[in-house]
DNA sequence: CTGTAGGTAAACTAAAAAGTTTACCATTGG
DNA sequence: CCAATGGTAAACTTTTTAGTTTACCTACAG
């Protein structure tokens, strides 16, 4: 089977339940046994369609890849305007999911397994620069003089945004960050109309 | 000896030692052996100054504390214009040491023994919340209209900065970040001056 | 010279966690 | 009914790691 395919069946249900687990509680600190208690999954099944800890968790990562993209871009995505979809985008009430309080999985990940597994913290790296990608497609699509610069911006917004959700376990942080986003794209939007280029 | 007092002798030889290896490896995936692996300080001694590995961690986060206010803090503070010391702050030339690019280490503790260890998690958080009491501070003292509201945002923003030069491993967003902030603060500065209030 | 303080190195023990094996149970198609 | 499939539960083995013990080294005060 395909490793990049979406999960199906036992699999999927056995991924879905770690990467619960693994998101709460760290990947180190949280033991398989520990991951897996209360699901009614044996120990014996997860090894059967893993071969490692290290390789569910790397499945916990493909799953977090695709819900970033199914919680946090799909919700928005049929906003037309791409400047009103950024500025949504920080709006955690159209937003699914309780992600945005957890932290980014996959720095997490990465950071855990720097210089102990590569294709941990490869997939890691991978998620935690879906944000950025999705901002500079977006940035460019608005038309903004300076799109990579504005995208890395709203990135390093986003990325405080989850750090502190994570850290006070609400989602109060993303208000806050709304409101500087808006100043951010607002000011790119009258620079654009302006014609003008911003300096540096 | 009083425990919140700064450590000495052997003791902050180990603590020292032991503050790079939790911040690069993090704190489970990092052994103790592996801690003190080429400090020719032997696991004996440690446990004759610490009780366990989690007391050890708690000194390391107490250390951590006090190079946040030494390295991070104390080169901007000779600057004696409050909204010129913000924007310093986020300028990696005027601060010392590699703290920017390895990420917040409360942070990572608080996270790592959330519902394991009470100590370990109020001394990281303790240590997470440093930046944004300084902003505090500042904002007060520059004056500007919503001093809570406005050391918030430049709270995320460093945050922001802090876990994306991790994940990077260079301090290139804090020029990013910079940029943020001086459009924060000179919007501020402007709405002050101007006697306006923003609404939300 | 000698013993005491303070340390290293390395073998050891105990506990925990990864991964395996064995025994068993439930469903389903023939 | 019965064999095959796909699972649970729990005891087990192996590996790893926290923490301890033992033996030894070095500087130095008396």
């Amino acid at each position: 089977m395909d490793k990049t395919a979406p999960f199906e069946g036992k699999k999927l249900e056995i991924v879905e339940w770690a990467f619960d687990r693994f998101y709460e509680g760290g990947f180190h600190a949280t033991r398989v046994d520990a991951a897996m208690a209360g699901s009614g999954i044996s120990k014996r099944t997860i090894y059967k369609y893993f071969t490692s800890k290290e390789e569910l968790i790397e499945a916990v990562l493909r799953l977090y890849s695709e819900r970033i993209v199914h919680e946090l871009f799909h919700p928005v995505e049929h906003i037309s305007d791409p400047q009103e979809q950024i500025i949504a985008f920080f709006d955690v009430r159209k937003t699914t999911g309780r992600m945005l309080e957890r932290g980014c999985l996959g720095m997490k990940a990465a950071q855990e397994y720097a210089g102990r597994h590569d294709g941990i913290v490869t997939l890691g790296r991978y998620a935690a620069s879906l944000g950025e990608a999705k901002f500079l497609e977006l940035c460019k699509k608005a038309g903004y003089a300076e799109p990579a610069r504005l995208a890395k911006k709203l990135n390093l917004v986003f990325q405080g945004a989850l750090a502190l959700s994570h850290a006070s376990g609400d989602t109060a942080p993303f208000l806050v960050a709304k409101d500087v986003v808006a100043a951010l794209v607002e000011n790119a939007a009258t620079t654009r109309r302006r014609g003008a280029k911003t300096k540096h």
